[in-house]
DNA sequence: CATGAATGAGTGTTCATTCAT
DNA sequence: CATGAATGAACACTCATTCAT
């Protein structure tokens, strides 16, 4: 019976054998069980034992990735956030059209990558510890607030420039908009951990309705000259 | 009828012994040292030990009043949220004026007693540890979210009714401004919790943008007929 | 108004004030409560708040009374079973009549004032707790096993001195009726602790079975000659 | 047929690496160490540091294999008791003489395997905590008491069908044999404490007066027509 | 005398981390 | 590389004992 045959020259680096490919992907595996254990359960009350199992793996493999839980949360922090950034920028950058439909993209961009995902968890588990993590603080401003104003801040700026938005505070805005990005990270840990509550929330609908309330404030009343 | 002789002036009745006047005040005493210590550390990491130590007493004695560590926190919470709201309810029954005058009224007046002060902490409390004590999630759904939304729809209200407002989602006039006091709460523990940070968030000016943009958005157009 | 006659002389011992015959009474009070907390939780899992909520008094009136926890579990076993020895040995100096019948009679008595009551608890405790306390040890076996020992070696001794009893080694005998005795004090608390089991116990029966056997085996076989 | 070639003599195979080596012993291990320490110092006064140090393991260890304080002692009973019982039912099955020889073999095989072992502490152990531990009550009859009285009743009922013995209630006369064993176990917590006691105790001449006297009174009288 | 608030040493249990195999 | 047995420091909670009132 043929053996597996052996994969061409040049190819070897695509497919590798199996164990090299399982221990490629091993790291991502591992993030992927903490993010999970770490949000549904939080960092303090989240044994290394879960992630391990969760990963398929021993405690002692774990070990073998990440030195620490606090490492290991930071490289789940790390991984999980910093991808969608340059995604964002690019966005910004080839835009065409109203400015008001970038923020619109921009913010489903988000909600698609960040918020809807486990990910969206992660800013629960930051603001729960960074107090007690000063590196991780200054690594999530570095990382993750810098670059999101500057994101934000370049589209605003756009729309201002392109006489659709009035001058208005550009800080002001990008905060307005992160405050309505946080408050849908965290509303399932909030009310939204209840089976009935009686205020649900659909995201696509308060995303609509905020930017409306954003942009009714925000644009140069057109028309009644 | 003979009454039990009046006390001297200066009512020595008032002013019970040392040992009584101070259990009368342990419990406020003990929760404001808990609800540092939970707001400095986290929940998890604050031990026993250390509440006790900052209110002067023994492990001991905290747990003559509290008999867990879940109770203390609850309590925390309890003390720390609850009154407020009466008095934000009484504030819109008198009020009298415009309503964009009343919610800046509420606004600083929750930030005065709540967002400016360590209870605004307990935002972070809450959302961080809700997912393991089913019980607060309800609690606070119940105590906080219920009655914050009532309050400030009946302001929105108001100012439909007076036709100061436009007809508007009132739930979503409510969780913008909920989302901009989250937002406050969460900062100090988010960037803001770095010695120098590029984002310097003064409360009273983002307060002040963020009811701008919103009552923009919100009010009916005026004058330009 | 007449206040209460001076008792007349002489009698003041025998109807002291109320408050006096409170206080004289504390000490069974308190020792009755503390019998019935040790037997039915043992020594080390009954709280001095327990025996002094069960006696109606506070903790620090306990500790008024009895130096430490040691202190007032060896005064309840005190107590509970000296004053009953004197009675046994009055009986079996005065009996006349058979010594089958003395035996008897001193099971009975020893059943209804012992056996039959709480104080059956206290071999239990002291079984259970004599390793950690030697004093314990020596005043259990000066107070109770040798007075219990003399007392029965006398009644049995006395059945041979009249005739009635082979020859027999004394001490077999009284550890055998002791055996028995000790059975019957433990049999509630190993299998009758159960609310069904399959080996219920009438005590009366089982004490005339075995002296049944005892004296099947001791008397002198009669009649046959 | 290619097998795996056999190991060279003396059969590496069969002694595992130390690790698991140990692995495998310390269940029996951590087994003696807590049936050592209850016994001697009763099973609240026992800490589980004490019974790690004692098998020479951490106190984490311990709890690897018990999952707790209770657990860890029910375990103690079942390993200690119920093994001897099994050989007991086979010395009856096979026994060949008379039932007086074979009741003198049950007792003197328990006092080997029980009797003069540590594991006669344990019947003091039940005594005292079974109170607080409804689930041992029952483990213990079920598992204890009623194969003992199975066993010893066939013992009985033997010498009865055989013409050995009167008809005599079966289990009164197991209730005897037991009151004598549960005397021996005792004596060494009760009396037997003391260095210089007046009663010493020798449990063979103890078993064999015992089983005299019973015996005495149960054994059809004869020859005497 | 009586109270009960306060104490703090003590213990069961957990879990991040290590390391022999 | 991978394992999982072993560790031991840490912490929540209890309760006998004390003492100011």
């Amino acid at each position: 019976m043929p053996k597996t045959p052996a994969p061409p020259l040049g190819d070897a680096a695509a497919t590798p054998p199996a164990r090299q490919r399982r221990k490629a992907e091993r790291p991502q595996e591992l993030l992927d069980a903490a993010l999970a254990q770490f949000v549904s359960k939080g960092l303090a009350a989240t044994r290394m034992d879960d992630v391990a199992r969760q990963a398929g793996v021993s405690k002692g493999t774990l070990y073998l990735y990440y030195p620490s839980k606090d490492e290991l949360f930071k490289a789940v922090v790390r991984n999980s956030v910093v991808t969608v950034l340059t995604e964002g920028s690019d966005i910004v950058d080839r835009f065409e059209g109203p400015t008001s439909e970038l923020l619109h993209t921009l913010m489903h961009t988000w909600w698609s990558r960040i918020g809807a995902s486990k990910a969206s968890g992660i800013f629960k588990l930051v603001v729960a510890d960074v107090g007690n993590m000063p590196e991780l603080a200054q690594f999530y401003l570095d990382e993750v607030i810098v670059p999101t104003h500057q994101l934000l801040g370049r589209a605003v700026e756009r729309g201002v420039a392109r006489g659709e938005f009035r001058a208005f505070d550009v800080t002001a805005v990008v905060q307005s908009l992160m405050a309505s990005a946080q408050f849908l990270m965290l509303y399932p840990y909030c009310v939204g951990s209840l089976p009935d509550h009686p205020f649900p929330l659909d995201a696509e609908t308060f995303m609509k309705t905020q930017m409306e309330l954003l942009l009714h404030g925000l644009e140069v009343p057109r028309g009644h000259a």
